[in-house]
DNA sequence: CTAATATAGATAGTGCCACTATCCAGTATC
DNA sequence: GATACTGGATAGTGGCACTATCTATATTAG
């Protein structure tokens, strides 16, 4: 299939399809001349996931390639792939250089017994959230969290279940990038509409 | 106190806090002649509030003034303002003119017994994930969703667990709305801690 | 075989957004 | 009264995600 078909059939224009092939989002397509290439059924899914991660999730461009890069390269370590594979501040951000013990994180970690990597970038998100809640005169009780950490667990549970060990690495590490990413807006407009819920049964 | 004073115990620069007012995310300060105008600790504190979603949660400028306008128009009805407060949809999108009725969401809503708003855009939210995730073949079964639906109860019931119903109603809502919001990031970094944890375990 | 169409790849341009800089006339303060 | 600061207005900046255009080739309909 050529250019164009990819662009009909997934609905992207062609210049963007270009754009994101440029951006590294998109692997190139096997060259048949020095003005042609052939794309298969491979870049129609990458394209589809690409395009679901940008406009569902809101990741930019360059947050995207950083995730697909990393479940290419690690496809064989799937658990590697779940912790790791956002980093993906929701805005900007890149990391701040200063890196705190943050110890209420480790603490919580240890305490809970997990086994996760040194590295998570999802060590320093949950640490700069619960930092500038403080700083705000928000701050989560220690008891809360915990809770919260609990609720978490079962979530996994839950998520991996979706997952069929038998099925090929890359294919496998891509649906778990779908869930784990694409589930987010969803897991928290549910909670949204639990907590209107539950609000409006205290208050009667 | 004058801008400059806000600015200094903010951190935020004077021409950011003027760009704020002009976009009425900050309301002006109280007049005292022409060229002067007085601020309080309450614009402190909605500053501070201002950059936490913007910075933490990446909302958008206008997404943080409609946020901010729904739980001043609504300090009174916490509920509605759990609910609502986040259309806030990731990215743009503006939400599409289309409205399929979304019958899953609706049932699943019934089935667990939920009273929330017709209109909570979290709604739509769910639902279109929901069907993004089934035109990527990544649907998610029933039983699935179920599940989710069940821990984000609990997670409200945590979440206005750490509500004060004695307090203040706006200041009230300014917290809910920090918990609401802010947490965000830190439960998408649980979970994701959480599934590293749980793929590691499985695969031993 | 030719004319119309399509293509890869490169370069430049667009529109939006969140700031940031500058200017001005009017205080405030020393 | 000189200097610094302020509110308000207007204009400029840099980044990002596209989008448009151009060129040299390739394919294809007639």
């Amino acid at each position: 299939m050529r250019i164009s078909e990819l662009s009909r059939r997934s609905g992207i224009p062609t210049p963007t399809i270009k754009y994101y092939l440029r951006e590294g989002l998109l692997p190139p397509g096997r060259a048949t001349a020095a003005t042609q290439a052939e794309y298969d059924e491979g870049h129609l899914r990458r394209l589809r996931l690409v395009r679901a991660l940008i406009g569902v999730r809101g990741l930019s461009v360059s947050a995207t390639r950083d995730v697909l890069g990393a479940v290419a390269a690690r496809a064989g370590e799937l658990h590697q792939v779940l912790g790791l594979v956002l980093g993906a501040r929701p805005v900007g951000d890149e990391a701040a250089p200063e890196d705190p013990p943050e110890g209420e994180v480790e603490a919580l970690i240890g305490e809970l017994g997990w086994n996760v990597s040194e590295h998570a970038p999802a060590r320093a998100v949950l640490g700069e959230t619960l930092e500038t809640l403080r700083s705000l005169g928000a701050e989560l009780d220690h008891a809360s969290l915990l809770g919260y950490a609990e609720l978490a667990e079962r979530t996994a549970v839950l998520d991996l279940d979706q997952l069929d060990p038998r099925a090929d690495p890359l294919e496998q590490a891509e649906r778990a990038l779908l869930l784990t990413v694409l589930l987010e807006p969803a897991l928290l407009a549910l909670r949204r509409l639990a907590q209107e819920n539950e609000s409006a049964r205290r208050n009667t």
